[in-house]
DNA sequence: GCCGTTTTCGGCCCGACTGTTTTCAGTCG
């Protein structure tokens, strides 16, 4: 089983003890194998092969570790099957429902034999879940309400689409009587990939003045729950949006607790708690020895550095926040006030990028001409740019074949001419053929400046098989960069497998270069893969990929990717200025 | 079930809102 098989199962027995009604720290226990496991890069089978000890992984004790063994031997899990000869494993999707918990999954089968999404959709509509003890007429709507949204709106939305509907919004609470600050928090804040939701924060003295004018935006759909503090509503596009209003003296620790991700704020908290402290959404307390159950003094909260600080840690930006070391490498030696840094890396910014290394033009299936793609790079202050149109291959897309593209070179030599104030490099995205061939002849190949490489085609090899043509291809001496590597479409295709951990470590031998495409749809490689290459010393290039000069400015998720991955200026080749560049560029 | 610069036992993050079981459990983030 390979690990995220593993991370299934044992994700699966928390769900069925947490119906069981297990102890809730044992579910927990599973809950944070699974994490270990889903961001460990090496596969579990091999290091059990190498004989490495699973116990030193965090998480992972003498229980798990069996379990895992016993998974990566015999490709299955006899405590999971144990417990699914208890209870039906359908009863997991109905705890995904609104308003369905573990608690009242388990009491749907035990009074009705409802066991799947369908069954439960007929009891309701049927007035049966209305009579059972818990449930009432409400939570029956709610119920039937859910089970539309849950088909509705399965997957989490872009990044990029759910910004559309964000700016607005922002825009109308900004009108708000009273209000003092407003932010978004969550996954937005974080930038991750995908989005579940919207985490609005609201600061005003009066916060049932904000709630109010929020409730009435024209886009509301649906009022899931309002409070003096909270409001949660639907939009018409399905979107969930939660605004929540604290006073100022709250805002930083507001911040921190709606921008998780929730395993960063409890080990947070947990810290908080070793040091005599309590911290929740209003701020830090210092917790009375005498009386744990009273609130306690305030000692921080008004801004998240004030926060942070009070249990010895630096600022962390957003995009770190997901419990991968970040909060050890932010410690401070000495404590807030010793004057000293954490470990907390120098994250890459736009501002560090010097040229855009991916880019198509009208020559192949670009909107823009190259002249009109160099304006627009010159124009956002780039220092090199690559003008890379596909190959012969990719016919579709009208690539070119050796003919064309010498003719592509006279058009850049003239472009060259009239605008000095930026270096054009001579590039193609070559097609890597089925059996790890390049779709270019070698002597063009020589002729290039740059030469990136990319899959368009047998997505479906084994991985054993992809693995081998990916490598074939990066031996080819004249290749610089690969690009996009999974070829992933977020939502829409899954990535090709392949043996990421060699792909990469062959990479960094050979000088290879990794793209980090920045096309929201992409974001290929991902922030895991990126990590990987960062400890295997592989550089990295975050590019566009534009078709259109507006494109251009899609690098920015390029870099909320590379920050969520920890990466640096040295990490990254296009950071580099023109004459180091094409130093180190293969 | 995991873990340990106060610990190998006794802890393990915090609060708001809702609906229903009239005093609070369940769900959610």
């Amino acid at each position: 089983m390979d690990n995220a098989a593993i991370a299934r199962t044992l994700e699966e027995v928390a769900d069925l003890l947490e119906i069981q009604n297990a102890n809730p720290f044992r579910i927990r226990a599973y809950r944070n194998a699974v994490r270990t496991i889903q961001t460990q890069t090496t596969p579990l089978a091999r290091l059990l092969g190498a004989g490495r000890p699973l116990t030193a992984l965090p998480g992972i004790g003498k229980e798990m570790a069996s379990h895992i063994k016993e998974m990566v031997e015999t490709g299955t899990l006899g405590y999971r099957d144990e417990l699914l000869g208890e209870m039906p494993r359908s009863l997991i999707e109905l705890m995904r429902l609104p308003s369905v918990g573990p608690k009242k999954a388990k009491k749907l089968w035990d009074e009705l034999q409802i066991s799947t999404v369908e069954d439960l959709e007929a009891a309701a509509k049927a007035g049966r879940i209305a009579g059972v003890p818990g449930f009432g007429e409400k939570t029956q709507q709610k119920i039937l309400a859910g089970i539309h949204d849950h088909r509705q709106h399965s997957s989490r939305m872009l990044l990029a689409d759910v910004e559309q509907i964000v700016d607005p919004l922002l825009e109308w609470l900004r009108q708000s009587p009273g209000l003092e600050r407003l932010e978004v928090a969550g996954s937005y804040r974080r930038r991750r990939e995908t989005v579940g939701d919207i985490d609005l924060l609201a600061v005003a003295k009066k916060p049932a003045a904000v709630m109010k004018h929020f409730l009435g935006h024209a886009w509301i759909e649906k009022v899931e729950m309002s409070g003096d503090t909270r409001a949660s509503v639907i939009l018409g596009s399905g979107l969930q949006v939660d605004l929540r209003a604290v006073p100022p003296e709250s805002y930083g620790a507001a911040l921190v607790y709606f921008t998780g991700s929730k395993e960063h704020n409890v080990k947070l908290r947990r810290r908080a708690v070793e040091r005599g402290l309590r911290i929740s959404e209003y701020g830090v307390f210092k917790v009375d020895p005498d009386d744990a159950e009273a609130e306690g003094e305030w000692i921080a909260g008004r801004e998240e550095e004030d926060v942070y600080a009070a249990v010895g840690l630096a600022w962390i930006p957003p995009e770190m926040r997901e419990d991968q070391g970040e909060i050890e490498a932010s410690v401070i030696p000495g404590g807030k006030s010793a004057g000293k840094k954490s470990r907390l890396p120098r994250l890459i910014e736009q501002e560090d990028l010097k040229g855009d290394l991916h880019m198509h033009s009208t020559w192949s299936d670009g909107r823009n001409s190259i002249e009109e793609m160099v304006e627009a790079c010159a124009a956002r202050g780039y220092e090199y740019m690559v003008i890379s149109d596909h190959s012969k291959a990719l016919a579709m897309t009208n690539g070119l074949d050796a003919y064309r593209l010498r003719e592509q070179w006279k058009e850049i030599d003239e472009v060259r001419a009239r605008h000095p104030e930026i270096r054009i490099l001579r590039s193609m995205e070559v097609d890597i053929l089925a059996d790890g061939s390049l779709d270019l002849e070698d002597e063009m190949l020589a002729g290039l400046d740059v030469v990136l490489i990319s899959l368009h085609s047998r997505f479906d090899l084994p991985e054993a098989q992809q693995t081998e043509r990916v490598l074939r291809a990066l031996e080819h001496p004249e290749v610089s960069i690969f690009c996009h590597p999974t070829a992933r479409l977020i939502n829409r295709r899954r990535g090709v497998e392949m043996d990421m951990d060699v792909v990469l470590r062959r990479a960094a031998e050979l000088g290879v270069a990794v793209e980090l495409n920045s096309n929201p749809h992409r974001l290929d490689l991902r922030d895991s893969h990126l990590r990987l290459a960062r400890e295997l010393g592989c550089k990295v290039v975050i590019s566009t990929d534009s078709h259109r000069t507006r494109e251009l400015d899609l690098m920015r998720y390029g870099v909320d990717q590379a920050r969520r991955a920890w990466l640096e200026p040295g990490n990254i080749l296009n950071t580099l200025p023109y004459k180091e560049l094409v130093k180190t560029i293969r």
